[in-house]
DNA sequence: GAAAGTAGTTCGTATTGCCAACCATTGTCA
DNA sequence: TGACAATGGTTGGCAATACGAACTACTTTC
């Protein structure tokens, strides 16, 4: 097995990802920015707020991806109960159906991708992840709290 | 330990590495691509043509992104001597500062993130991360010599 | 009830990326 | 040798992406 330095592989990885996003796109006549979206919201409505956290966006960034997601019909716009500033965006049927395409098409060929590591093997990948996933996820709490 | 979705792992990992080189990346004044770019050259000078499989890139999107950085000083074009065709791109001297500092910053990040995981985790991760690599590099082989 | 904060939008600008068409050079092969 | 395909890059036109600053509208705070 060669072996290559970690954050290189971290970063090849993460490039092969963005490939087979990108191919699964087009074939579905999406952007990648925007068959993410479309996966991001097939468990629910997202206000705009934690989709620029989640998304790592600019809010004015945002407002343009969702404009043009709802141009095509994959998205809507609906008002907060509770804020009336909020707005909560949420699938339109079509953007359900390619939501779900999308994202079984580009689990099919990570694991087809991954699908010589033994199990075990596997899972541990997996848990690796999580948690440097976690790690992340607690250093930016730290920092916004004044700890960076 | 949460153990979330194999194929979700991998997507938010890749989504992780794309923000810490985002975040590298502006510090140092740089779009992503462009530190992306200045990392892909640090051991060399690399053709137009490589390095739009490298980068899987169209070729006259490569052209626009050499030219941005070129004039910034961070690339030159020098001439094949073999194939008066092609050329190689070369760091500059500016560009090769930035380029090393930039993959400094990215490696050195990457390992506070993994920085809990005890060591054989973060070597199984590494390798296992080697064989999907491997598979894909396969993969497209075989598809190119129309076993796809 | 004024001031400060939060949720989104608008506008202007640079970058990214694709495609089709193109030029120049190299390779093929009849 | 000389046409013709293939290869390496560039150009031009276009849509999408992304940022920042300025703005509106609503909510929270004091």
């Amino acid at each position: 097995m060669i072996t290559i330095q970690f954050t290189d592989a971290l970063v090849r990885l993460a490039h092969l990802v963005q490939q087979v996003f990108g191919e699964v796109s087009r074939e579905h006549d999406l952007t990648p920015q925007q068959a993410q979206l479309l996966c991001l919201l097939v468990d629910g409505p997202v206000g705009m707020s934690e989709l620029t956290r989640t998304l790592n966006l600019e809010k004015s960034s945002l407002t343009g991806l969702v404009d043009r997601a709802e141009k095509r019909g994959l998205v809507v716009r609906t008002r907060d109960s509770h804020d009336r500033r909020a707005c909560r965006i949420e699938l339109t049927c079509d953007g359900a159906r390619l939501g779900v395409l999308a994202h079984e098409e580009v689990a099919r060929r990570m694991d087809a991708l991954a699908g010589e590591l033994p199990p075990e093997q596997r899972d541990l990948l997996a848990s690796a992840i999580g948690g440097i996933l976690a790690r992340h996820a607690a250093r930016g709490a730290a920092t916004l709290s004044g700890q960076g």
